[in-house]
RNA sequence: GGGCGAUUGGCUCAGUGGUUAGAGCACGCGGUUCACAUCCGCGGGGUCGCUGGUUCGAAUCCAGCAUCGCCCACCA
């Protein structure tokens, strides 16, 4: 035993996950068993390979929490199934995040004097290599200090070559197949990052404005000029946008307006003279019932001058600032332009009146800034038809989404989807394919070097220019699912490992990305890109807010990490969640996954330490010896019996894609059952010298046999210290090095008999606990105890009776067969379980306040047990529910109520009632 | 204006028809037991948001309502 113990005591007393975490990784690498086709991995290649795709992080900055949620599951997804045999290829990548990048370098290099303009183009995107040089380092060692198994043989960034063709050719192949298409179109503008972004980008928040009652004269048709007295009130929130207005609107079966309807007003200050128009959108009830149109900066006016065949004034530049359009307002900025108009209109006498209003304004998902909706010429994709493949492939159970309700959500989003503006006036990111030529044809080509002539007219690339254009991020983003995998070609890869089997991100961008791939995916590789979308919830912080570096409420993963481990921030992330909801992190949550890691420690030092002196040392590199069947005693059965149940609940939780039940299981598995009773059941055994060698191999190897089960259980989970520790059991001849590659359990027989003594046998142990409790006696103390097991189970109880005296402070212990014989002195405790036959008597010289105390809990227990039979009878009495509900629940209720008369019948016995 | 989700002990959450609704944290009492004080034992604490319905039986299924959160939506 003193060598065991030497063992047990290399290992620090409490887990220290710096000292392992590392060089298990380091580990892990140096076996090359990450990559499908990597030298350590054991993959049957007869599986069926598990593809999981994850969401290449922007490589703008730090993770966060969210990124470690996602990390977390990805990786269990991914060990679990390495575990089970198959080849998995999880794909690490980063993603340039065209807006996001710029937006991060455009203030880095403000802090140095500089900016966009003044670098140009070209020093611009210099700058942003050496950038994201920096960033891409940290950030993908982020992923390895959380434990993830990706294959890193396989790294891709989404401004690789590889992404860089997918996009042309992809392109060509929509503008081929007549989905990409370029016009001119009210797109939504952001004037501080001087680009056009989707409607998906555009962030539509709650604020109070004011509407301002605006008269516009109208003209008398007779002189041409305005009537001062005559006018048409209309109301606006945005009293800029009349320099660009171009009709007034009102309804057609307005009364008051009738009579208008073909008249002009003119527009104050650009003195422009405009019809009055007839459309039902407008809304006679809202402000004077009257519309100023200008179409081309809003959406419903831009509809409305369509249908019309309006002029549409562009009265904004790119910084949002009036043009020249805007007369004597031109060059001011927007809000500026509005005060002074405001002022002006007021001062002669034409602003009616203003009140404050709540409306929704669009502002910029990333600067935050107003978007202004503008006319532009840009790209856009013919979401269309697209949409209705993703969908087709969704609805025909191609692609199933967990949890099922966001079916609802993906169905109403692609259902009503616009079409998709790809084009940013930005820099970094995708140049656009397409060359013009000066007589306005347009040449789309996937070429590297691009076109060598014109499609249209056949000139040289010489007169050609391209687009200056780069795509929306999530354009190449949309690829990734293939492009990573190296099409268009008909690479190994593409046919090994697409279409993948899961799609795991966050809810939030199911819209930006999974949508997005999906349609790509469809429409070039006639597959749905993955088989499932796995889709969860987001990481609050502990108030139920978003957690944002502006709010100053977010958690660093890798300062959570240097506290407690990643072990502890991945079972953390998983416990007490469930697919899809959101949840809220406090560091509470933290130390209780820190401390089940330390736990789980512990616990395998107590079986290192007690190994039996007969069996020879290995200090880990012994072979595992199978528990002799016809030693084992029924705490051993009972040990395998539930190492048997874990196992078939890990698994069903898995098959239901449920990562806070794996969690959960394991946690109740690991702590409650085999800590709290099989280690304790056990050690008696193990300490006993009087027993043959053969007995105490028995039980260690039961030990050793349901660890290494719990081990492979949580590896998907906890893989650091759990790999540690495995590291240190004894192993069978077939199993590996690493746990990692190791093979996940099996479940073993159940042994239902086993089961039912043990926890009788709990049942009974907590009875008497809590009795001697009740009756403040010194825990410490050891009390003469008496226990009435019934014949059946008397075997078992034997066995255990020196365990029973430990658990229960029962020294000397006698068990007898039938309650009759219990002995019962006065003034000893009387513990009566429910379930029949069991009851246990505790000699004790209780002096009177204990005496009282036991009273008074079986006063409390016999009023619990009449309220609950009480119940019984009433239900039995019911014939509804006699002659209804099933036979088994019927009988159920009979022996319950059986029992409970009898408990009810002892206690009032004791109790002299 | 539509849609989705949530509502269970002080807190964070499990629990999708069948005995007396669970866990962790927090709280109270006790503990120098040879794996672990990042621990061990015991305890208090919930009319499962509200109202109705289905059922022998409802936290669980249905309808309506309320509160909170989120998504979508062209009312100036």
């Amino acid at each position: 035993m003193g060598e065991a113990k030497a063992i047990a005591n290399k290992l620090p007393k409490a887990y220290v996950p710096a000292e392992f975490e590392g060089a298990i990784y380091d580990r892990w690498l140096a076996a090359d068993v990450f990559a499908p086709d990597g030298a350590g991995s054991r993959a049957d290649p007869s599986l069926e390979p598990f593809v999981i795709i994850q969401p290449p992080p922007n490589i703008t900055g730090a993770l966060h929490l969210g990124h470690a949620l996602t990390s977390t599951l990805e990786d269990a997804m991914v060990r679990h199934a390495r575990m089970q045999g198959h080849p998995t290829l999880w794909l690490p990548g980063l993603d340039h995040a065209s807006i996001a990048a710029q937006y991060v370098l455009d203030k880095l290099i403000a802090a140095e004097g500089e900016s966009r303009e003044s670098l140009g183009r070209e020093r611009y995107l210099e700058r942003m290599w050496q950038f994201i040089n920096t960033t891409r380092e940290v950030m993908l060692g982020q992923q390895r200090r959380i434990g993830a198994s990706l294959d890193w043989s396989r790294l891709r960034f989404t401004m690789d070559e590889g992404s860089a063709r997918a996009v042309r050719v992809s392109f060509k192949r929509l503008y081929d197949d007549g989905l990409a298409y370029r016009t001119e179109a009210l797109i939504n503008w952001c004037p501080g990052c001087r680009t056009s972004v989707s409607d998906l980008e555009v962030i539509p928040t709650a604020e109070t404005g004011t509407l301002w009652t605006i008269r516009y004269h109208l003209v008398d048709p007779s002189t041409g000029a305005p009537d001062p007295k005559a006018w048409i009130g209309v109301a606006t929130t945005r009293p800029e946008t009349i320099l660009g207005d171009t009709a007034v609107a009102v309804h057609p079966d307005d009364d008051r307006y009738r009579a208008l309807v073909g008249r002009k007003v003119r527009i104050p200050f650009v003195e422009r003279d405009v019809p009055i128009i007839a459309d039902d959108v407008v809304d006679r009830a809202f402000g004077t019932g009257a519309v100023k149109i200008t179409p081309a900066h809003d959406r419903d006016d831009w509809a409305t001058g369509r249908r019309h065949d309006l002029p549409m004034i562009t009265i904004l530049d790119d910084d949002a600032t009036i043009n020249d359009a805007g007369g004597a307002y031109a060059g001011l900025d927007r809000y500026e332009a509005r005060a002074r108009i405001v002022a002006d209109l007021e001062a002669r006498g034409d602003l009616e009146g203003s009140k404050p209003h709540e409306m929704l304004i669009g502002r910029c998902q990333r600067s935050n800034d107003v978007i202004e909706p503008r006319l532009k010429t840009q790209w856009f994709i013919r979401t269309g038809p697209l949409a209705e493949s993703a969908l087709r492939a969704t609805r025909g159970g191609e692609t199933t989404i967990v949890p099922a309700h966001f079916e609802k959500v993906w169905e109403g989003w692609l259902t009503n989807i616009h079409d998709w503006n790809v084009s940013r006036q930005l820099w970094w990111g995708h140049r656009i394919p397409a060359w013009y030529c000066p007589d306005g044809h347009t040449t789309v080509s996937s070429e590297i070097g691009g076109p060598a002539s014109c499609d249209g007219c056949g000139r040289g690339a010489g007169d050609l220019t391209q687009d200056p254009d780069i795509f929306d991020t999530w354009y190449s983003s949309g690829l990734w699912p293939f492009s990573t995998l190296g099409w268009p070609d008909a690479t190994d890869d593409m046919r090994r490992y697409y279409p993948g089997a899961v799609m795991e991100t966050g809810y939030d961008i199911i819209f930006f990305w999974v949508a997005r791939m999906m349609m790509l995916g469809l429409h070039l590789t006639d597959a749905a890109p993955f088989k499932k979308v796995y889709l969860h919830g987001l990481v609050k912080d502990p108030y139920g807010k978003r957690m944002s570096k502006t709010k100053g409420n977010v958690v660093d993963p890798l300062e959570a990490i240097d506290s407690a481990g990643a072990d502890a921030l991945r079972f953390a992330l998983l416990n007490g969640t469930s697919p899809g909801n959101d949840q809220k992190f406090r560091s509470e949550k933290l130390e209780d996954a820190r401390n089940f890691a330390n736990k789980l420690w512990n616990a395998t030092r107590f079986v290192l330490g007690a190994r039996p002196a007969s069996i020879a040392a290995g200090d880990g590199g012994a072979l595992r010896g199978a528990p002799d069947a016809a030693r084992l005693g029924p705490a051993e059965r009972w040990i395998q019996s539930r190492a048997a149940a874990t196992v078939e609940a890990v698994d069903r939780a898995f098959a239901d894609d449920n990562f806070g039940e794996v969690a959960r299981v394991l946690y109740e598995a690991i702590w409650s059952e085999f800590c709290d009773w099989g280690l304790e059941l056990a050690k008696v055994r193990l300490a006993d010298a009087s027993l043959a060698d053969a007995y105490r191999e028995a039980t260690w190897w039961t030990l050793v046999d349901a660890l290494d089960t719990y081990l492979r259980l949580l590896h998907p989970v906890m893989p650091f210290v759990t790999e540690a520790l495995w590291g240190v059991l004894p192993h069978s001849a077939d199993d590996p090095e690493l746990l990692v590659v190791a093979r996940w359990p099996k479940s073993g027989p159940r042994d239902a008999a086993v089961e039912a003594t043990v926890e009788e046998l709990v049942e009974l142990v907590v009875a008497i606990r809590n009795a001697r409790a009740a009756a403040d006696i010194a825990p410490a103390a050891w009390l003469e105890t008496h226990l009435s097991v019934p014949h059946g189970a008397h075997a078992a109880f034997e066995t255990l009776a020196p365990a029973i005296e430990r658990l229960a402070r029962a020294r000397p212990l006698a068990l007898h067969v039938r309650r009759q014989d219990l002995p019962r002195p006065a003034g000893a405790l009387e513990v009566i379980l429910p379930a029949g036959d069991y009851e246990a008597i505790v000699v004790a010289a209780v002096d009177a306040e204990g005496a009282t105390g036991d009273r008074a809990r079986l006063d409390a227990e016999l009023a619990d047990a009449e309220r609950y039979l009480l119940a019984a009878r009433e239900r039995l009495a019911n014939d509804a529910f006699t002659s209804k509900a099933p036979p088994a629940i019927v009988e159920r209720a009979r022996v319950r109520e059986a029992e409970l008369a009898e408990t009810v019948a002892r206690l009032r016995a004791r109790l002299g009632a």
